[in-house]
DNA sequence: ATGGCTATATGTTATAGA
């Protein structure tokens, strides 16, 4: 039986830290040496600022991806974030949408706006890169929900959707490790929905919102939560309405697509579900990746 | 059940969400 370690374990100095210098990289799973990423739709930055924070302080990401932050960029509470260390950037709009970034890395190459047309006005997509033990280009969405189906609202869902395709592919092409995070607004799979029968006219649903969905994915990208978690009954989204928390009716709608490159670091993935149950709760939850990274 | 809550701004009503 070989030992246990392996080559390089030797190198190592107290705590099982390789001495500062040495470039290989370490799979492990300890506490401190892995970038936690979340996203988290807050449903409106103003009325879920003490509940962020305090979630902040006990899970501690390093990144977190927000949407729905319903704000302009200058009503989004940076300070409050910048005091615990997060650098932050905004792409806010008034009113509805907007989404950010809190990152303990400094941001880099922030751009906001998802291309592919220049009259799209709804502030759904922000990048940016962090550098760690290597460069992770950073995506936060906010995909359209798309109802009512047929309609406008669904047109525009699916168009965005090829508009994200194309960005998810440029990606790709730059071999960089990248994070695609957010709310989808897509159910992929029916073991995703505690009702499946219940969405069958619903555009998170809908077999051509959940084919845009698989196209991305085919792409080369990973679904992070469902390549850790086989098992159904794992949900993201639980609706205030018709007491959903209280009879566990959820949906998994918030997903982190992973590049190759990422995926290749990808440690662990959670769903903090118990803050759906916390003081004035956002109707969806963090979901959240390890990356060794 | 024809959205039964919730958040925001357009603000004692409308719009959007999923």
């Amino acid at each position: 039986m070989a030992a246990r370690g392996g080559p390089g374990r030797r190198d190592r100095g107290r705590h099982g830290l390789p001495p500062r210098g040495i470039a290989y990289s370490l799979r492990s799973s300890k506490p401190g040496l892995a970038m936690r990423i979340a996203t988290f739709n807050i449903n409106g930055i103003k009325a879920r600022t003490e509940a962020l924070a305090s979630w902040l302080d006990t899970a501690t990401p390093d990144v977190v991806l927000l949407q729905e932050i319903k704000s302009v960029d200058d009503g989004f509470p940076g300070e409050m974030f910048e005091d615990r260390g997060y650098a932050v950037a905004t792409h806010g709009q008034k009113g509805f949408n907007g989404v950010a970034i809190l990152s303990k890395l400094p941001l880099e190459d922030v751009t906001r706006g998802l291309p592919g047309d220049d009259t799209d006005e709804q502030a759904r997509w922000i990048e940016a890169t962090v550098v760690g033990r290597t460069a992770l280009r950073l995506c936060g969405l906010y995909l359209p929900n798309g109802n009512p189906a047929p309609g406008p609202k669904f047109d525009y869902k699916l168009a965005w959707m090829a508009r994200m395709r194309d960005r998810a592919a440029t990606l790709l092409s730059s071999e960089m490790a990248v994070v695609m995070a957010g709310d989808y607004n897509v159910i992929p799979q029916a073991e995703d929905a505690a009702r499946p029968e219940a969405w069958t006219e619903d555009a998170l649903f809908l077999p051509e919102s959940r084919a845009a969905f698989r196209r991305i994915l085919n792409l080369g990208f990973t679904e992070a939560f469902r390549a850790r978690e086989p098992r159904p009954g794992h949900y993201s989204f639980w609706d205030y309405q018709r007491a959903a928390w209280e009879k566990n009716d959820g949906i998994r709608i918030d997903h982190l697509l992973l590049s190759p490159q990422a995926a290749d670091l990808l440690s662990e993935a959670g769903i903090d579900k118990a803050v759906r149950g916390g003081d004035k709760p956002s109707d969806h939850v963090p979901v959240w990746i390890e990356l060794d990274a």
